[in-house]
DNA sequence: TACAAAAGCGAGCGGTCGCTCACATTATAA
DNA sequence: TTATAATGTGAGCGACCGCTCGCTTTTGTA
């Protein structure tokens, strides 16, 4: 297992630059062209800058996708962490409103990039890819046992790996498909029946 | 977009024997060592049989993969059939246990082929490596307009999409990860939380 | 046994990939 | 200004990839 941090540190003005080039054209170039389509080359060319020079501040292509996955996964816990932060006192039905609502704009932040990453990079580094499903897990779980007397399961770790990979996994097909599934997540549909499916576990009830 | 139906239909014994060699080389090959190192060189080596035979057979890799994708799905499919084939009458609860105990079942036939070939093929073949999940919402829309007066949600179709997908995605989850969620699997915690997600989210109460 | 069809072979072609290295250019410090 | 470090360049190496094609061997048929 080769290193992944990078080789050398930008320390001027202009490098920084280049660094964030890289990052910024591997994005691109995984969104637009896939994974199999992205190599060295054409990410240098696209950040218009030498082979050379990328592989002066990332070790190998790893390390490459592996930035633009942390990233992106770091943008999508800020997200979470925003709108969840003051949770803790709110009604359990308000709460997974908006737990909900937060995982689908997660979603919604940057689909195409989101998609690449899961359906084509998951691989690469694995640990990275789910480090926003076990920060996830952390926030329901704390809040599950925060509500403990309110809420019907109660074993919080299984209750929260449960619920978590449920919502992300039918938010994240209905992303997916561009058919009937892309018409529901419009229309409140499937934001309706994710937080049924969460409130009638946690409670018995979807009020 | 090229043709990926066989080049040529085996006719002698010698020959299916040979075909049958390759698809199971292509499984043996993806499950240990992945789909990067999955050459057809390499495959057609582990097969014991000369590149030129396998591209007999098959008009290209992404051919190969397929037929692998294809063979694991109606396994998975007919595995799921069997075991729902007359659930028609039963209670919803005793259903539901069935219906989830088939999905786990599923997931346990062959977990690193699964593996695999979620993780690192879906992007080949989306239409076929997502035919067992329309087989399976299929089976339980047709389940819940049965039981229509039994039963809380109202829209099939979408009922069907986010049950499948719930279920689906926390077992291959608790699959995927080799370490607390794998004893989930083993002792019954997580086939029972579960069926309470299921049965809550169908009925109000998990009985 | 003779012969055509089917099946099997594997060196190697054309191409891409990840990555290196000898060198050129630019910024900083003395 | 000049020495030194930081940064940037891109031709091209070695490895591997998917795949072809001229050829040999095996099989079914007469």
């Amino acid at each position: 297992m080769p290193t992944l941090k990078p080789r050398k540190r930008p320390k001027q003005q202009r490098s920084r630059e280049t660094y964030d080039a890289i990052v910024a054209a591997t994005t691109r170039v995984l969104k637009r062209e896939g994974y199999e389509k992205a190599s060295t080359n054409r990410i240098a060319e696209v950040a218009g800058v030498s082979v050379g020079s990328l592989y002066q501040y990332f070790p190998n292509k790893q390390a490459l996708v592996i930035a633009v996955v942390e990233r992106h996964s770091d943008q999508l816990i800020a997200m979470l962490e925003r709108t969840i932060a003051d949770l803790g006192a709110a009604p359990i039905p308000d709460a997974v409103r908006t737990f909900v609502r937060a995982m689908l704009a997660a979603h919604a932040l940057d689909p195409q990039l989101h998609r690449v990453l899961v359906q084509q990079v998951m691989h690469i580094g694995l640990e990275h890819t789910r480090k926003f499903d076990r920060r996830a897990q952390q926030l329901v779980r704390a809040y599950l046992e925060a509500h403990a007397d309110e809420v019907l399961p109660d074993d919080y770790d299984t209750a929260a790996f449960v619920l978590c990979h449920a919502v992300d996994a039918v938010i994240h097909m209905a992303v997916l498909e561009s058919d009937a599934s892309a018409a529901k997540l419009e229309d409140g549909t499937l934001e309706r029946e994710i937080c049924a499916l969460v409130l009638r576990y946690l409670l018995g009830s979807a009020d």
